[in-house]
DNA sequence: AGTACGCCCTGGCCGC
DNA sequence: TGCGGCCAGGGCGTAC
């Protein structure tokens, strides 16, 4: 389940690899990984040919910025991956691998989905954020305490508004668990009723806790794979994520799973309040 | 406005 | 061994 600190990390090894390269071909296994209102042919006529000036990355987003007024856009989903093939070391193809994109001399990058929940798009640089319409970047300098509690002043949950995308871009389950840990807040607490050293604690554990992760190279809890196959190691550090039954390494208490939306959410009770 | 739920999808796991 | 049933969940759409 790539997050913002798995996505970052593909990010910077693919601007190793792929930027100022050309695109010479694309293929489409699987046409449904190709969305919003884009047939997957007219995706393939505008992206072959062209260079790769770019690779950004907005909130869990990939971001493939071409030499045209084009943006190619790549959202792992839950189980997505992308895995850098080359001649020297090429990867084999199976039947979750739904899209390669061809650099020259036979390097490619594989977008690899057992799910396929992830999707790829393509749209006009000047459309891309009203298309994304995502919220705050957390490892922004702009993201500060003060903007933290503008985003804040809701009734929702505050795990479910760390997870909104459309608020704060990038966290997901694992992190936002992670971070409530660390800034010491109850996850089924209203937003808007922190008050400011809890904004303060709060903005604090984002950085750290995703710089953290970054630093890990990602969470391989699960499918996530590094561009050239490997694992994160953020998984060995988890204080409450999947550690149901589990005792704090804080307070030696028990850490407790409960169904919040749908998804599962981790705390201590004995540190977060 | 907030929340719950179903949908998409498949491998993995459990119980029988 | 094998099979049915259930679970995980990011994002979105829908209903309340």
């Amino acid at each position: 389940m790539p997050e913002l600190p798995e996505v970052e990390t593909l990010r910077r090894s693919l601007v190793k690899k792929v930027k100022g390269k050309k695109i010479v071909d694309l293929t489409i296994t699987l046409p449904k990984m190709v969305r919003r209102f884009i047939s997957w042919e007219e995706l393939i006529k505008r992206v072959c040919g062209n260079t790769v000036l770019a690779i950004k990355r907005r909130g869990k987003s990939l971001l493939f910025m071409l030499d045209t007024s084009d943006v190619l856009i790549v959202r792992l989903g839950m189980t997505g991956q992308l895995i850098w093939s080359s001649e020297k070391r090429p990867v084999k193809v199976d039947k979750y691998t739904h899209i390669i994109i061809h650099l020259e001399k036979d390097e490619r990058v594989l977008f690899r989905d057992v799910r396929q929940f992830g999707e790829v798009y393509l749209e006009e640089k000047r459309n891309v954020e009203n298309i994304l319409r995502m919220g705050a970047e957390p490892l922004n300098k702009e993201f500060t305490p003060e903007i933290l509690g503008m985003i804040t002043s809701s009734t929702v949950k505050i795990k479910n508004l760390l997870m909104d995308q459309r608020r704060i871009a990038g966290i997901g389950n694992i992190y936002s668990d992670e971070i409530l840990f660390e800034a010491g807040i109850h996850p089924l607490k209203k937003a808007c009723s922190l008050g400011s050293a809890e904004l303060k604690s709060l903005h604090n554990a984002i950085g750290l806790v995703l710089h953290e992760a970054i630093a890990c190279k990602g969470d391989t809890f699960s499918d996530y794979r590094t561009l050239s196959g490997g694992q994160g190691t953020y998984q060995h550090f988890h204080r409450v994520y999947q550690r149901e039954g589990e005792s704090c390494s804080r307070c030696s208490g028990s850490i407790v799973r409960v169904k919040l939306s749908g998804r599962s959410c981790h705390y201590c009770p004995g540190c977060q309040k």
